[in-house]
DNA sequence: CTGAAAGCGCTTACAG
DNA sequence: CTGAAAGCGCTTACAG
C-alpha cells in the first residue's frame, strides 16, 4: 500500500498529481480539502498521495504561505538545574500531543540565560523557522518579551491574571492564568491546623515574575491567617541557597516552625541535612515543596507538596498558541491551581511535641 | 546599526542587492562565503545584510539547496518516567552547542514508545523537515532503525564497540562507542575492596540495547572477579519495579551484600524505603547507581553512583551528525566511560558489620 | 469544476 | 568578477 520511495526519493506533488491525472493545482486543493474539486476528484488524488507515501514538503509550504508550521520553545536555564527538573520535559510532552493535531513541529532549545534566549529567538523569527514561540520562567524585566513585542511575534506566556504584560490584549502576547494565592492558602491552612504560627518561606530569585507572584499571594495570604505577614528569604533553586536561607531562618530569635519552599530541591536538601541543621522534620521544622516531583516521594519524611499538571499545562498553552496563529484567539486561558499533596513531612498536629512522626512503612 | 523591521516585514535578499547595488546571485555568493564576487562587493553586501537585519529564509535555503537545516531528537518514553531524568534535557543542551556553531535548529518531540516515534520520524523525513536524527534508548529490535535505515535517514546511535547495526559502516549510521565494562569494573572492584562477595544487579527493560551491553559486562566483569557470574533481576527503571526486584534478592536462600541498580530512582528508592525492606544501608546492603543525579545526592546515605558527562555526550553525537550530512565522517566516536563517584551507600569494609555508616555531616 | 501561470526567497549552473 | 535565468515544491488568484 504505502510504499515509500527508498534512498530518499521522497515523491512531489507533481507526481501525485500525474498519477492521478491532474494538475497541480487540482491535487494542491484536493490534498488540502479546499473547495473547487470533485468528490471523485479528490478520491483520485487522496489515493494517490497516500499511494506514494506522499507528504507536503514544509520548506516549499513555507515559502508560498509563509508559515513555518513550527512553534519554537527557548528554554533559558544553566543546565545544572535543568536537569533537576521534570518541568520541561513534561511541558514539551503536553505540547507536542496538540502540536501533532496541526502538524507543527517543536524547535527546541536549551540556553544558559534570557540574553543568550534573545539571539535564538531573533535568528528564528528571523530565518522564518517559527510561527511562535512559548516563553517559561518570565523575568520581571525580560529581554525576550521586550524582542517578541517589539518583532511582533506571537508568543504564550504565564502570568497572573492582574500581571500588566506589553502589547496586552491587542498584541501578539497570550496568557495563560496562573493563580498562585489559592494554593498558598491551602498550604497555610494546613499549617495553621497543625498548629504552625510562625511561617516562612525561601523563595526562587526574585527576578522571576513567578515569584513576585507568590510574594503577593504569601503576603495576603498569612497576614489574613496570621494577622501579619510572615517572612520570606530569597534564594535561587538551588541545594546550597535553599540550605543557607534555612539555616538564616533557623537562625532568627524567634525561627519559624514550618517552612514552604518555592521549589523542591531546595526542600528536598533541607530534609536530607536536617541533622546538619540541627532540626527534625516535623517535630521541629515542617516543610513543604513548592513542586512536586519524585523529590518529594523519596525523602523522608516524604514531603508535603503543590502538585500542579505541567503536561495539561503544555496543551494548554500549545492550543493558546495555536489559536493565537490562527487569529480565533481567546488571549487567555485560566490554569488549575496548583493542588496539595499531604505527606509526613508536615507531621500532625504541632503539640504536643512528642507526638513524633507519623509511622512510615 | 542593526534596525529590524517592525511587524514582521522581514528583508528580503532581493532588498539587500537592491541595498548593495549588485544582483541577487552576487548578494548569496557574498553572503554565503563563496568565490565570484570582489572584496570590495563582498563587504558592501555584507554591510547591507547587516543594515537590514537580513537572514536567509530558512524556508527559501531548504527548498533550493534540498536540506533542511535542522535535525530531530525523538525521543519515546513515558512521560512520567522521562520527568525523572535529567538525561534528556542535558542532552538537547549538548546537542544545542554545537548544532547552533552551524545554524543548524533542533527539532523535538516526546513520544510515549517507540511505535509513536516512527511515526514522527516519517514525518519529518517526508516533510523534509530534518536531515538527520539521533536516536537515543536503541531498542534491541527498534522499528526505528529499520524506519531510518530503511529511509537512508542519517542517523547517530549509541552501542558498544562490537555491537552489530543494520547498515554498518557504508550506510547513514553513525554511532557513539560506549564501553559498559571499565565503569562496572571500577564498580565491582569497589565492592570487593568492601569485602562483599555476593553481588547482584538490577537491570533497565531487557528490551534496550545498554541494558544488553550492561548485562553482557557485568557476566564478565563479575566472573573475572568473583569466579563466578553473578545474579541479574530484571525490572523497569520504575520505584516499584525496583523494590521489587530487591525484595525478590533479599528473600533468596544467600541473599546479594550489595545491589547495583540500572538507574537512580530505584537505588533511591530502596534505599528510602530500607526500613521497609528490612535492610540498613550499607550495613545489610550496599547500593550502587548507575546513573548519578541529585536523588543520589540527597538520599540517605548518599548513593555511590555512576557519572557520565551527558552534555559532553550530546555534543559529541551532534558533531558526528553534522560530519555525517556533510560526508566528512568518522563513523564512530568513542564516549568517556562512566566514571564511579563514591558516597556513603557502600560503607566502608563490610567486615566487622560493626563499622557501621561514616558521618555524615 | 479544472488548468495554466505566477510567486514565495533562496541557490546554482551558465553565459558574458 | 558579474548578471540573467531556471528551478526547488508548494499555494493561490485568475481565466476557462
Amino acid at each position: 500500500m504505502n510504499r515509500p520511495a527508498p534512498g530518499g526519493a521522497r515523491p512531489t506533488i507533481r507526481d501525485i498529481a500525474r498519477l492521478a491525472g491532474v494538475s497541480k493545482a487540482s491535487a494542491s486543493y484536493a490534498l488540502n480539502d479546499l473547495p473547487g474539486v470533485s468528490a471523485a476528484t479528490r478520491e483520485r488524488v487522496l489515493a494517490a498521495a497516500r499511494e506514494l507515501g506522499w507528504r507536503p514538503s514544509a520548506a516549499a509550504r513555507s515559502l508560498s504561505n509563509a508559515r513555518a508550521h513550527a512553534v519554537g520553545l527557548a528554554v533559558a536555564r544553566d543546565v545544572e538545574l535543568l536537569g533537576e527538573e521534570p518541568y520541561y520535559m513534561r511541558l514539551v510532552a503536553g505540547m507536542e500531543g496538540v502540536l501533532a493535531t496541526e502538524s507543527v513541529s517543536l524547535l527546541m532549545t536549551v540556553v544558559p540565560d534570557e540574553t543568550a534566549a534573545v539571539g535564538v529567538l531573533h535568528r528564528w523569527w528571523a530565518e522564518r523557522r517559527v510561527d511562535g514561540v512559548v516563553l517559561t520562567d518570565l523575568l520581571v524585566d525580560d529581554p525576550r518579551l521586550e524582542l517578541v513585542t517589539g518583532l511582533g511575534v506571537p508568543c504564550v506566556v504565564r502570568a497572573g491574571a492582574d500581571e500588566e504584560l506589553p502589547g496586552g490584549g491587542a498584541g501578539t502576547v497570550a496568557v495563560s492564568v496562573e493563580d498562585e494565592r489559592e494554593p498558598l492558602a491551602q498550604v497555610v491552612a494546613h499549617l495553621l491546623e497543625r498548629g504552625h504560627r510562625r511561617l516562612a518561606r525561601v523563595s526562587g530569585p526574585s527576578g522571576f515574575r513567578h515569584t513576585r507572584r507568590r510574594d503577593r499571594a504569601w503576603r495576603e495570604v498569612t497576614a489574613a491567617a496570621l494577622g501579619a505577614e510572615q517572612e520570606v528569604v530569597v534564594a535561587d533553586y538551588t541545594a546550597r541557597g535553599g540550605l543557607e536561607a534555612t539555616r538564616a531562618l533557623l537562625a532568627r530569635p524567634h525561627p519559624p516552625t514550618a517552612v514552604v519552599y518555592d521549589n523542591d530541591v531546595m526542600a528536598a536538601t533541607v530534609v536530607a541535612e536536617r541533622r546538619a541543621l540541627g532540626v527534625r522534620v516535623p517535630e521541629d521544622l515542617a516543610v513543604v515543596a513548592g513542586e512536586d516531583s519524585i523529590l518529594c516521594r523519596l525523602a523522608d519524611p516524604a514531603i508535603t507538596a503543590l502538585r500542579r499538571d505541567v503536561v495539561t499545562d503544555g496543551a494548554g498553552s500549545a492550543r493558546l498558541l495555536l489559536d493565537l496563529l490562527a487569529g480565533r484567539a481567546p488571549r487567555s486561558l485560566r490554569l488549575e491551581p496548583r493542588e496539595l499533596v499531604v505527606r509526613a513531612s508536615c507531621g500532625g498536629a504541632l503539640t504536643p511535641p512528642a507526638a513524633a512522626s507519623p509511622a512510615r512503612r
